[in-house]
DNA sequence: GTCTATAAACGGATAGAC
DNA sequence: GTCTATCCGTTTATAGAC
């Protein structure tokens, strides 16, 4: 039989197939200009494969971005599905330690698979774009393709924070989402904060390490009063 | 003298000046759209001018676009800046509470101005799409715009949470700015958590409340250990 | 499956009449 | 300042040779 199958190979200018080559391609892409500013022309440039070879394999620009989606999405959501699975059965019906959840969560979506691949990194930042995406198409996607890891996560974020109200946890789920999604998409945003480099830089486990106890306290804030707030006075 | 100045009317189809109606076009959709997406014959369109117009006012699509911020920007972070300095002020070199900053900063950002302009609240959700688009263009126009009130904001703040190194409180900043400009950019994502109907809808002063404790505890989080975590071993 | 060539529509920008 | 008409490059998508 072969030596190494012909997907596993990792070389410099591994000769991929050609849809293989041009979803590559679109997802760094669509990662660095987005997805209105990515022509297929400079998709295609960059796979080095030939225009017509798109509408040929995927039959429109829209389907294209549909397969970038579909294809990582499915896999990294059994993952984190698989993760949680693992943890509750561990667990035995108690409470999951909040910071073990989110950090399933929030794990799987930046180290991903055997992480040798940094494609799928790639694509955790990409994830992040699409989320601050306008309404429809990407969105859409991503809603349907999540909506049972979204549930699972809920359920289990519930149990371990008896305090919050369901409307609450959905809000505070919400900024926790924002703070990933931003921080996923690029490290670029950080020099709007600091201009000097970082010295820990950008790698995942880091932002990971620092990300966690900041998502967790958030959660574990007492609830909101529902009472008027300092701005409410007029001016 | 005149009796109502005319850039106070808010009759409905209020007619006003050329540019102007650019302008607030261009906010609307390149909110709903992104920029990219947003073509100059959308705006005319939805502005009801001519096509020409944008060039004879603007010069280009990009000098329009970042019109589009300048003209909000300064009067935001003025009064960003005016309200942190009122609150340094009062409180005669002794840190701010911690919650004080953030609402000062947030609040800001939400509620603005006389706050019946609610073109103004439209921006603030532009802003947060703004924050998460691809580098260059846009982002250095909030970079050089926001720099100064940035500066202020992380000196509150290293002064309010002296537990943290600069570096940790760099990425709390960085984590703080993605949960505004999420939630900012639009309630149309929280769908993608809670797929019914939320009871307080997206209310600025209701989002805020939500927000803020979120926000403080997270700040005020325990400095991260520079040890490995648990995801560090294989599978 | 891959290529060239081209269709058909749309993009930003401008010239010139009014 | 506003309008029409138009230039010209780019876009997605397809037809048809190989």
């Amino acid at each position: 039989m072969a030596a190494i199958p012909i997907k596993n190979r990792l070389s410099p200018k591994a000769p991929q197939d050609t849809p293989s080559r041009i979803l590559e391609a679109a997802e760094r892409l669509f990662l660095q200009h987005g997805f209105a500013a990515t022509s297929m022309r400079m998709i295609t440039a960059e796979a080095e494969v030939n225009l017509a070879a798109v509408n040929y394999h995927f039959g429109s620009k829209d389907a294209l971005i549909e397969a970038v989606f579909t294809r990582r999405l499915g896999p990294l959501n059994r993952q984190r599905l698989g993760h949680l699975d693992r943890l509750e059965s561990l667990a035995e019906g108690a409470p999951l330690k909040l910071e073990t959840i989110v950090e399933a969560f929030i794990g799987s979506a930046f180290v991903n698979e055997g992480s040798a691949n940094d494609g799928a990194r790639l694509f955790a930042q990409l994830l992040g774009r699409a989320y601050s995406e306008p309404s429809g198409g990407v969105r859409d996607i991503l809603y349907n393709q999540n909506k049972e890891v979204i549930k699972r996560f809920k359920a289990a974020l519930k149990k371990a924070l008896p305090h919050l109200s369901a409307e609450e946890l959905v809000w505070r789920m919400h900024f926790v989402f924002g703070s990933i999604s931003y921080t996923q998409s690029g490290t670029d945003a950080l020099r709007l904060v600091a201009k000097y480099e970082l010295s820990d830089g950008s790698y995942p486990q880091t932002v990971v390490k620092r990300l966690l106890p900041f998502l967790c306290a958030g959660l574990q804030a007492p609830a909101t009063m529902h009472a008027p707030t300092v701005l409410a006075k007029v001016s």
